[in-house]
RNA sequence: GGCGGGAUAGCUCAGCUGGUCAGAGCGCAUGAUUCAUAAUCAUGAGGUCGAGAGUUCAAGUCUCUCUCCCGCUACCA
């Protein structure tokens, strides 16, 4: 059933270029996808491993318009910080290229083109938000407005942030322009669509039949949207910034963001090899995209449906998407400042780019989100990498030092024990590779570590130490055995840890291993002398775990003040006396709360006024339970108009103060009075 | 509300098509050991596999219901 593939090309997420690449990324994309493309290139494979900047799309020009500088501007220095910031790590791909390159511009084009051509697009023509003041139409986060669902008053025209709703521009309540904030008209415009639903017979099969050894939670997204009908999906934006699109009439408008960055691996491809069509037009090529959950439904439905719509090329046998990494408990975020940077962890723990490697790969959330802390970082490098892995190879080659002066002794007469060990090591490839090959990463680094267990076990138990007393012969074998472990582990980590690997194999003195030769148990040859011994891994200690904490403490501070700040809305315009005086605000006592029904956030209030008992809904569900509201005086408009709010007619409006993240507080009288007490 | 994913030892997670599947690493306890970065090795404590019901000779492993967490989607303010 596995079908026998000549070349493997591996994709890796393009980052988007508004900000630096952190761990979540890592975790999530480019430390699996460098881990798989190590290991096929170890195994002599045909394979390339591509990837570059998103440098499109309407954040950027956002980001640029409020930095006062152009779009390329901001995609040159987060290009560069990214690309260089991956090199330090080591992810190796054959090309970080990016989509603002001459060769993506024709690339995505002529593609556009040619589904333009054959008619593979729907033109539709619809009205759309415009800024008459800047002669722009606003796509997406270009218009800012009123979320119908929370209320938040800076929802994006594509989606809320404070409660996660995704949004159409239509939506929103008193929608205008961010960036001349005038309020917009509505103008007609045209646009290219891909009827996704025409595809659905084909991805139906291709993945619900074809791929149920997909991860789990790639198959049931697929399914789930598949299932739910598709939509034709827009294609073309009225931007400046982005690739024209090819068509006479067209003027101002740009491809879809999300239609042209996968074309990037095409054209990234290009830049690479001028045979790029041996990897994309054949069908003995394994294509491997790596991408967080975010991205499977361009990956699994859109892309392949553009793929499919254009012909000759090959579509991805596989998509193993991570869950999303959070750390310290929370989810990481750009815009917040809540992450750890590559850049900034490489300046701050030199050296120690495999730690980050292991670590992110140990923890990775192949099945379901996970938490990255430091403590557990800290905890991994302490007692995995120094203890177990490092502590392993210092002793074989300390010992050989020892007592040898560093020549590579004789493997001797085999005892059973040996055999047995010996029986254990060749074993653990087949699992290594299986993990590796089925994209379970965790499991295959556990496997590879197994090396290092084997080996502190093996000299636990032979004991070479005591044995040199009274039986050289003996020492000389055990040793032999235990340097040719190390070379083991010099292939074996390799995917995982390049960087020490590549300091085994300088320790060692010898040239770098194939995977091939992995589980050989004649790696080094008798008489060889060894470098000099080194630490692979240090110990990482509080002070250094406190220094990062505080660096995220401070982050969450001066997020929190930012925001604080930037929320303090002006002053509304005046108001007489008479006009405050119209408000009738009493204090009222809560007799009753429940749940509405059916919802999240609404509550159902019975309270006393001092005038009657009346009937209030109000959407503080998420922020107190019902039983702590009971008995609690608060401040009541009670002469606001009733309306009616799922079904339940609301009388007057609880006061409530708001902060700056949303919270919502009630006010209540600093001390008891009489319901009905008015306020003034 | 609909859909998808997750819920297994203190922590982080493996457990494929049902029958040594109750596991690994870390942490902890006890013992051994000193070549090694107070590192290592052995042994152990031991979780009614989120809750309940069902199918079966047999269920973390299949079915149904429910609870909680994450995500997508819808409707209503």
């Amino acid at each position: 059933m596995a079908k026998e593939y000549k070349r493997y090309l591996v994709t890796s997420a393009l980052p988007y270029a508004n900000g630096p690449v952190h761990i979540g990324h890592l975790a999530g994309v480019y430390i699996p996808s460098d881990i798989y493309t190590r290991y096929l290139r170890l195994r002599g494979a045909d394979v390339i491993s591509v990837c570059g900047s998103d440098e499109h799309g309407v954040p950027i020009t956002i980001k640029a318009r409020k930095e006062g500088v152009t779009p390329q501007q901001i995609v040159d220095r987060y290009h560069s910080i990214i690309k260089s910031s991956f090199e330090r790590l080591g992810i190796a791909f054959d090309i970080y290229s990016r989509t603002s390159s001459p060769t993506h511009r024709t690339t995505a084009s002529d593609f556009f083109r040619k589904l333009y051509d054959e008619g593979k697009f729907i033109e539709k023509t619809s009205m759309q938000y415009y800024d008459e003041d800047t002669q722009t139409f606003l796509a997406d986060r270009y218009i800012v407005g009123t979320c119908p669902h929370c209320g938040n008053d800076r929802a994006y025209g594509d989606q809320c942030e404070k409660c996660g709703s995704t949004l159409s521009p239509d939506e929103l309540i008193d929608p205008h322009s961010a960036v001349s904030g005038s309020v917009p008209v509505k103008r007609e415009t045209k646009h290219w669509y891909l009827p996704l639903d025409r595809y659905e017979p084909f991805l139906r099969d291709w993945i619900l039949e074809s791929h149920r050894e997909w991860r789990s939670n790639v198959y049931g997204q697929c399914k789930s949207w598949i299932d739910m009908g598709l939509q034709p999906r827009a294609v073309s934006r009225d931007l400046d910034w982005g690739i024209p699109v090819p068509v006479e009439g067209a003027e101002g408008k740009v491809l879809y963001v999300w239609f042209d960055a996968p074309i990037g691996y095409i054209s990234a491809t290009k830049d690479l090899t001028p045979d790029w069509q041996k990897y994309w037009c054949s069908d003995d090529t394994k294509m491997v995209h790596f991408i967080g959950k975010d991205n499977i439904v361009f990956h699994c439905i859109v892309f392949p449906s553009m793929l499919k719509a254009h012909g000759g090329f090959v579509l991805p046998d596989n998509v193993p998407a991570n869950e999303f990494l959070n750390l310290e408990g929370d989810k990481i975020s750009t815009s917040r400042n809540w992450a750890v940077w590559l850049h900034e962890y490489l300046d701050d723990f030199p050296g120690k780019e495999d730690v980050l490697r292991y670590v992110l790969c140990a923890n990775a959330p192949e099945t379901k989100d996970n938490d990255f802390t430091w403590k557990d970082f800290q905890s991994r490098n302490n007692s995995e990498l120094v203890a177990v892995l490092g502590n392993f190879v210092n002793r074989a080659l300390v010992l050989t030092k020892k007592y040898y002066d560093g020549a590579v002794p004789a493997c001797g007469q085999l005892t059973d024990y040996d055999r047995q060990t010996l029986d254990e090591v060749a074993q653990i490839r087949a699992s290594l590779e299986r993990n590796i090959e089925t994209y379970h990463f965790r499991e295959a680094l556990k496997d590879a570590m197994t090396y290092a267990r084997i080996g502190n076990k093996y000299l636990a138990d032979t004991e070479p130490w005591k044995v040199v007393k009274t039986d050289h012969e003996r020492v000389k074998t055990i040793l032999n055995i235990a340097l040719q472990l190390t070379a083991d582990l010099s292939i074996a980590i390799e995917p995982f840890m390049p960087f020490s690997a590549a300091k085994i194999v300088k320790m060692l003195d010898i040239k770098p291993l194939n995977w091939d030769l992995l589980g050989s148990e004649t790696l080094i040859e008798a008489g060889h002398r060894i470098g000099e011994p080194e630490l692979l891994f240090e110990k990482i200690e509080d002070d250094a775990i406190q220094r990062q904490l505080d660096k995220l403490e401070a982050a969450r501070a001066a997020n929190a003040a930012a925001e604080a700040a930037n929320n303090v809305t002006e002053q509304k315009e005046t108001v007489s006396f008479d006009d405050f005086q119209r408000m009738d605000i009493r204090v009222s006592t809560i007799l009753a709360a429940e749940k509405v029904a059916k919802t999240k956030k609404l509550l159902k209030l019975t309270i006393d006024t001092g005038i009657d008992k009346r009937t209030i809904v109000s959407g503080i569900a998420e922020h107190y339970t019902p039983e702590e509201l009971v008995g609690r005086q608060i401040l009541v408009l009670v002469n606001l108009a009733p309306r009616e709010i799922k079904g339940i007619t609301s009388n007057g409006m609880i006061l409530m103060a708001e902060d700056a993240t949303g919270r919502l507080v009630l006010l209540q009288p600093e001390q008891g009075v009489n319901s009905g007490a008015m306020i003034g």
